[in-house]
DNA sequence: AAATAAATGCAACTCAGTTGCATTAAATAG
DNA sequence: CTATTTAATGCAACTGAGTTGCATTTATTT
């Protein structure tokens, strides 16, 4: 829940390119890898070097103002804490990702958590589920 | 649900390689990054290059013999598909990887591929849960 | 406005994974 | 059970994501 003013708060420089991949990544409802920023980025006509791109969103991640997730493609993707938890549907036909919301999921998880907790002796910080399958516009394919 | 005498029932040779890969991914239960592999196969004295091991993984995946999954490391892991199904928990601490399988859980999930396939016009072909948190030998630190 | 500490750019690097091509080995046919 | 065919392998060179060291620049502090 942390937005480009706490930047401060968190002892970070407010400069332009963390600004402008704060702003991008909330503006933006999909989480997007290096390649889709730097090109947001350029768009913007935010100058920001590749290296300081990927040094921006370790900081970002560490700091808790962006997640660092993974679907299946070797590679990263960043999303703004920000957005609501959700998880995601991904496409494997058209590679399309897609955000759900499920306070039925949600909850389900939360007793989950305990149970491991229980019989594991494991507390559970974070979570990750990701579904893959055939989107609405592939299914006719 | 395959093993290594239905290699040759998918078109595929069966090879020195092949055989040794799919033996010791079913042997362990954790799932196994590539230089993990290449060490198991240097242990069963079974000399495979680094380049065979990626292309035999591949095959393996494609035909459904292994699991490729990523725990948050930039990298693939595998695991046999012969492994009954569950879901990981990652201690974020020590990098212990625990298999959890939950009844309840998958039942939840079963009844979410509906609803999203409902609401979102998606189906559902395969999914993965991970938990990042603290393991129980780590819980004191 | 000057000092200082952090952020940036650049080049060179690492590490996972891939590709082309010549060679070798496994399955099949004779 | 040898000859043929086709797939699998090894090697070297490559790609692409992500990292590191170091000199330079920029944001903040005084």
């Amino acid at each position: 829940m942390k937005t480009a003013d706490d930047l401060h708060k968190t002892g970070l420089k407010k400069t332009q390119g963390r600004t402008a991949i704060l702003r991008l990544l909330t503006d933006v409802k999909k989480p997007l890898d290096i390649n889709e920023i730097m090109k947001k980025l350029y768009k913007m006509k935010v100058t920001v070097n590749r290296t300081t791109v990927f040094r921006t969103i370790n900081i970002l991640v560490k700091k808790g103002f962006i997640h660092r997730i993974e679907l299946n493609e070797g590679k990263y993707r960043y999303e703004s804490t920000l957005l609501p938890h959700h998880h995601h549907l991904v496409c494997t036909l058209c590679n399309r990702i897609i955000d759900i919301e499920s306070d039925e999921l949600h909850l389900q998880i939360k007793s989950l958590a305990k149970i491991v907790d229980r019989s594991y002796g494991f507390i559970i910080k974070d979570h990750k589920i990701e579904f893959f399958g055939t989107c609405k516009s592939c299914k006719g394919i």
